[in-house]
RNA sequence: GGUGGGUUCGUAUAACGGCUAGUACUCAAGAUUUUCAUUCUUGCAAUAGGAGUUCGAUUCUCCUACCCACUACCA
C-alpha cells in the first residue's frame, strides 16, 4: 500500500537556525508538497542542558520568512508549535519534552525484549574507562567488547539492578548493540552502505536523571508514531543510521521504516570545514536567515536584516546541493517544487559563494515592479531626512536606477542626488574636469539647454566641435557630486530645470 | 587513532562508458553608452594521483593522497 508522504524538519532548539538548517528544511518541504504529501514541524528539545530561549520561535519565524509553510507541528496563525491534539495536527504535541511520558515504556519494551539494557556506570566511572583506553593508545567502545566488564544489568544479578533502580536516580537504558553483524542501508542520495556492528558502541537511548530519551530512541519513535515515510537530513547523522535501522529491527518497525537521505554539508566560503557561526561576520555575509542576538549581547547578521529577499535566499540555498537537471538558475518556490527530485541532490559537500548570493538578490531586486520598489526605498528616504517627495517621483528613480543596485539599501547612495543637491564633489573628478576653459564652456552650454533644450545644446556642441565628453561631465559632477550616474537626460527630466539651473550655481566659483 | 562519507575550472554544477568536458558566478579584454552602471561579445580556467577493466573511461574496480563527518547520559 502506498503510503502518503510524511517528512518532518526537526531542529534542536540549541540556537538560531543557521542556512544549513533552512536548506534541510527547505529540501524536505519541497519533497513533500513535489508529491503532495505533509511537512511536519517536530522539535528536539531533550536536551535540557542546551535550550537557548527564543531559538524556537526563531526557527518558526525564519521559516516563514522563507515561505516554507508546516502543514503540522505549527500553527502558523500564531506562529507556536502545537501542543493539543487536533484534526491538522493529529499528533500533538510536537515538542518532545512535552512527549516525554511517552518514550519511557519503549525503552523498557527494548529492555526486556533483550535489546537494551540498564546501565549505572557514572560519568566518573566512564571518564577512567576511556583515559585508560587511551593511555593505552586504544579508543574506549561500550559496546559487546566491554559491556561485560561494566555496571549495568547485564552483569548484575535481577536483585542487584532491582535495588539499583530504584535507589538510585543517574542510570540509563542503553542499547545491546549486536556483535559482528554487517547492517546493509540504503540511502537516497549514497546508495549502498555497509557497516559493522563491532565499530558501533551502546548508546544511551534514555536518562534516568531527566526522565528524557536521547535523540536516537526520541527520533525512532516519534518519526514511527507520526508516520514519517522520508527522513532527509543532514550528513552528520548518516554514521548513526546503522543504529537507527536496528532500532527498526528491534521495535518491528521494518515495515514502515522511512526511507532516508542524507545532505552534504554547507562548507564555508574560504577554507575547510563546515559552515559555522562565525564565519559569517568574518567574512562579510550572513550565516543565519534572521538577525539573530546572544545572550552576551552579540548580534549575528541575517539575509533578511542585510536586505536580501527571501524568494533570492531561497533560490540560492536551493542551487547549493541540488540542480534541476537543466542549465535554468531562476526558480521561485512553485518552480522548485515543481523540479525537486532528490537524485538532483549531490553528494559532496558546497561551499557557500557569497557573490553569487549576491548576484541572486540583484536578479529578483530587477524583477520587482517599481512600485514594489518605491514602497521600499521610502522609509530609507525617510532616515535621510528626505520628506514630502511625491510617491511617483519615487516610482520614477526606482524605474531608473534599479539595474544599478543589488539591495534596496543600495538606493540611497546611487540616488541621493535626485533628491537633494550634491554637497560633496568628488575631489579626483573636480581635478579633472573642472578646469577654468571646462567650467566656462559647460556654463554657457547649461544656459542653452534651459533656453534651447537639452537635445539642441548637444546639437550645438557638435557644431562647435566642442569636447562632449568635457562638458557633460563637468555638468554631470554639479548634479550628482561625481562624474558617474544617470545621463543627463534622466536626472533632468526628474529634478527640472529649476533646480539643474540651481545646482549650476558651483560651476561660477 | 577507529568507522563512514566525499573529490570536475577559484566557487556552484552539467556530461548517469562515446562530439573540442558544457553552463552560471567571479575575474580580464573589447563593443555600446557624453560618465558610471546596464547590455552584448570574447577570453582565462577543471576531471586529485596511480594502476586495472574496456575498442574507448569524468563515469566502473582497486590502491594512494587530501578533505569532511562521526567517535557524549548533544542533537
Amino acid at each position: 500500500m502506498e503510503r502518503r508522504t510524511r517528512v518532518r524538519f526537526a531542529p534542536s532548539p540549541t540556537g538560531p537556525l543557521h542556512m544549513g538548517g533552512v536548506r534541510t528544511a527547505l529540501y524536505n518541504y519541497l519533497y513533500a508538497k513535489k508529491r503532495g504529501g505533509d511537512f511536519i514541524i517536530r522539535i528536539e528539545d531533550t536536551d535540557s542542558q542546551r535550550f537557548v530561549p527564543g531559538a524556537e520561535q526563531y526557527i518558526i519565524e525564519a521559516l516563514a520568512w522563507c515561505g516554507i509553510i508546516p502543514d503540522e507541528g505549527v500553527d502558523m496563525a500564531t506562529g507556536k508549535v502545537v501542543e493539543e491534539a487536533s484534526e491538522r495536527h493529529p499528533h500533538a504535541p510536537y515538542r518532545q519534552s512535552q512527549r516525554r511520558g511517552l518514550y519511557r515504556k519503549y525503552a523498557e519494551q527494548l529492555v526486556a525484549d533483550g535489546w537494551a539494557y540498564y546501565a549505572f556506570d557514572t560519568a566518573e566511572e566512564l571518564n577512567a574507562a576511556r583515559a585508560a583506553a587511551e593511555a593505552q593508545g586504544q579508543t574506549f567502545i561500550y559496546n559487546a567488547g566491554t559491556r561485560d566488564g561494566l555496571r549495568n544489568s547485564l552483569t548484575m544479578t535481577e536483585a542487584e539492578v532491582a535495588e539499583l533502580l530504584e535507589s538510585r536516580t543517574d542510570w540509563t537504558v542503553r542499547f545491546k548493540m549486536p556483535q559482528g553483524r554487517i547492517v546493509a542501508m540504503d540511502d537516497m542520495i549514497r546508495g549502498h552502505v555497509e557497516v559493522n556492528t563491532n565499530t558501533l558502541d551502546d548508546k544511551v537511548l534514555w536518562k534516568r536523571a531527566d526522565e528524557l530519551p536521547t535523540y536516537h530512541l526520541a527520533n525512532i519513535v516519534d518519526d514511527h508514531l507520526m508516520e514519517i515515510t522520508e527522513v532527509i537530513r543532514g550528513e552528520e547523522w548518516l554514521p548513526s543510521l546503522p543504529l537507527h535501522y536496528l532500532l527498526y529491527e528491534a521495535f518491528g518497525w521494518q515495515d514502515t521504516m522511512p526511507k532516508f537521505a542524507h545532505l552534504p554539508l554547507l562548507l564555508k566560503p574560504v577554507g575547510n570545514g563546515k559552515l559555522s557561526k562565525r564565519d559569517g561576520d568574518k567574512m562579510g555575509f550572513p550565516v543565519f536567515p534572521l538577525n539573530w542576538k546572544n545572550s552576551e549581547g552579540e548580534t549575528y547578521h541575517g539575509y533578511r536584516e542585510d536586505g536580501y529577499f527571501p524568494e533570492a535566499f531561497v533560490n540560492l540555498l536551493a542551487m547549493l546541493g541540488w540542480n534541476p537537471g537543466t542549465e535554468q538558475e531562476m526558480f521561485d518556490m512553485q518552480g522548485l517544487i515543481d523540479a525537486f527530485s532528490i537524485e538532483h541532490v549531490s553528494k559532496s559537500g558546497a561551499k557557500f559563494n557569497p557573490e553569487k548570493a549576491k548576484w541572486y538578490n540583484k536578479e529578483y531586486l530587477r524583477l520587482k515592479s517599481d512600485e514594489e520598489l518605491a514602497l521600499l526605498f521610502e522609509p530609507i528616504l525617510a532616515q535621510h531626512g528626505v520628506s514630502g517627495v511625491e510617491h511617483d517621483y519615487v516610482v520614477r528613480v526606482c524605474a531608473l536606477i534599479k539595474e544599478r543596485a543589488t539591495f534596496v539599501a543600495d538606493f540611497w547612495d546611487i540616488a541621493s542626488y535626485l533628491f537633494v543637491a550634491p554637497t560633496q564633489f568628488v575631489e579626483k573628478d573636480v581635478n579633472k574636469f573642472w578646469t577654468a576653459e571646462n567650467k566656462a564652456m559647460a556654463l554657457e552650454i547649461a544656459g542653452l539647454i534651459k533656453t534651447i533644450g537639452l537635445e539642441q545644446a548637444e546639437q550645438t556642441i557638435r557644431e562647435r566641435e566642442w569636447p562632449m565628453g568635457k562638458i557633460m561631465n563637468s555638468i554631470r559632477l554639479a548634479l550628482v557630486g561625481a562624474s558617474s550616474g544617470l545621463g543627463i537626460a534622466d536626472i533632468l527630466g526628474l529634478i527640472g530645470m529649476d533646480e539643474f539651473q540651481r545646482r549650476m550655481e558651483v560651476l561660477k566659483k
